[in-house]
DNA sequence: CGAGATGATTCCTG
DNA sequence: CAGGAATCATCTCG
């Protein structure tokens, strides 16, 4: 019957815990606001702009993280004041032990510090969300620019017998179509598996890329192969270097030998 | 909105 | 570990 004075004031803290620390304006206030800097990932334009979008969200997040720590850690002391407070007016009525004020103490800051471990976790949950958006790249998935699938294609189209670029040129490549070199590599891969898939449908772009390269092979060598176009077929008995211009002056007058690959 | 295109990822093999 | 194959997730276009 004695207990009893004490019981009720800790049914009381907990409630007021649970609905006013916890559950009420605050912890909501803050979640929906990490909600909000985690879904709105919008449209990025460019890589550094994406990054820096990421790293100012998730300062964020650090941010409201800390100023609902903040708050809590504040709660926590003006609650463990009120209840010292109580506890000392009732001390007048009757006997309270150190060990009991003390547990009062312990109970109310392991109960502050359990919503703090909550606050901590969906932070990071948050975070991690955050970061899944951001570093899967194939929710972010853009297409190449126009002009870097010309470089790719042309690369491509005019090394068809053995379209495996090295890894020097996989780099020229990369600078030219401002990409990495492993999106480089990417769209290799893709590209012979599909060409190779349907060589049908890529036909027209195939004839597309040899006129294209044949064009430009023309103007480099102009008047050479001029005087040659008319007379006999170019030779290819050249090595790789000079690869480009034969197969681009045959190109020119026909079909290109899609089957001498695979 | 839906189908095809496309860049990225995953899994597997030599 | 580079490349092939399958698959995913998004983009593009009609």
């Amino acid at each position: 019957v004695d207990e009893d004075p004490s019981d009720p004031q800790l049914m009381r803290l907990d409630n007021m815990l649970l609905a006013e620390g916890v559950s009420g304006p605050e912890k909501g206030g803050g979640a929906a606001a990490v909600a909000a800097a985690t879904a709105a990932v919008g449209v990025g334009a460019d890589n550094a702009i994406e990054h820096s979008d990421y790293r100012a969200k998730l300062s964020q997040i650090r941010q409201i993280y800390h100023t609902e720590l903040e708050k809590y850690e504040q709660a926590c002391n003006e609650f463990t004041t009120h209840v010292m407070n109580l506890l000392r007016e009732q001390s007048r009525t009757r006997p309270i032990s150190p060990k009991e004020i003390e547990r009062m103490v312990n109970i109310i800051h392991r109960k502050f510090s359990s919503i703090q471990m909550q606050l901590k976790q969906s932070t990071c949950e948050a975070v991690m969300i955050l970061r899944s958006r951001f570093l899967d790249a194939r929710r972010k998935r853009r297409n190449f620019s126009k002009q870097a699938t010309e470089i790719l294609n042309e690369y491509f189209y005019s090394h068809l017998s053995n379209p495996y670029p090295s890894e020097e040129a996989k780099e020229e490549l990369a600078k030219k179509c401002a990409i990495t070199v492993s999106q480089v590599s990417n769209w290799f891969g893709n590209k012979r598996i599909r060409y190779k898939k349907n060589i049908g449908k890529f036909q027209e772009e195939a004839n597309l890329y040899a006129a294209k390269t044949a064009v430009t092979a023309t103007q480099a060598v102009a008047a050479a192969v001029q005087n040659s176009q008319t007379n006999s077929p170019a030779t290819p008995s050249s090595g790789t270097h000079t690869m480009n211009e034969t197969t681009g002056a045959s190109c020119h007058k026909g079909y290109i030998s899609t089957t001498m690959m695979f």
